[in-house]
DNA sequence: GTTGACCTGTGAGTAACTCATAGCTTTATA
DNA sequence: TATAAAGCTATGAGTTACTCACAGGTCAAC
């Protein structure tokens, strides 16, 4: 099976697959005729697990080491827990930034929503955004 | 002013004020003498916009058009509008899919809690990551 | 045999930095 | 004054997980 069937069956795009390859994650074998890659049914499996670590938040990383482990005749079980484990704090810790992030968008958006839009000049680049320091600054001082 | 000065004042790494100097968002004068990049007050208050700019989710490139189109002469405000609906947007699908991620980690770790360590064969990886793939698949089969 | 469609692998590009390193400056010491 | 050590600088390369561009090979139809 060639590349372009195998990201067929597996909706993924020719280029995935190709990383994947490239970077040994998938290890098929090279016809020495015309240097095309064939995938074996143990590519197939070995991309199944690749997809179901991925949607379990395992980066391509992570994989290989589990993977590597297995290979080496050792239990990847004890890693694969700890990872998800990491895996699970990094999410929400990310998760956390971007709900605040998100919620000082809204925030600018509604203040913007009365201001009206500014010219130019050579000290600043755009008054809403810049005005939002001062603001933020009040803030503190008026928490003090 | 030079850079690891300019760095501490702003709690930046030498590296990350490198790199928006090496991208053109500050664009200080170089020493002829030594190569060495002076960073005048105008560098400054170009760093403090891009930082309060990048904290409401803004990407260094909406920065630059940001910036340049103040440069031009037009109000970036109207610019500055759109992006952040469009960051609003992106931040929560994003929020909502690495949710939906921590949920089946959560999940699959529980799950895991009351399953041994497997021991690595030949035709499987770990056993704990690919036994989701039949839960998910019976779940899918059961909800037909 | 040749035209055209299709398919392939490889190199480079993306965001926002971080890391490694060679070399220049400045300061302290002999 | 010479020199050695410490500190600072700019630049090139590496990171994640792909995507894009492209030159060239393969295959079927005519």
């Amino acid at each position: 099976m060639r590349v372009k069937q195998l990201a067929q069956r597996y909706s993924l795009s020719l280029d995935t697959v190709r990383y994947y390859t490239r970077i040994g994650l998938l290890k098929p074998q090279t016809n020495p005729i015309n240097g095309y890659k064939e995938y074996l049914p143990a590519d197939q499996r070995r991309l199944e697990f690749i997809i179901q670590a991925k949607s379990l938040g395992f980066s391509l990383h992570d994989i290989e080491t589990v993977i590597d482990q297995s290979n080496s005749g050792s239990s990847p079980c004890p890693t694969v827990r700890e990872i998800i484990k990491d895996r699970i704090i990094e999410t929400e810790e990310k998760i956390a930034a971007m709900q605040a992030t998100c919620q000082q968008m809204k925030a600018a958006l509604a203040t913007w929503q009365s201001l009206p839009d500014c010219t130019p000049t050579g000290d600043h680049v755009c008054h809403l955004i810049e005005g939002l320091i001062d603001e933020t600054t009040n803030e503190e001082l008026l928490n003090e």
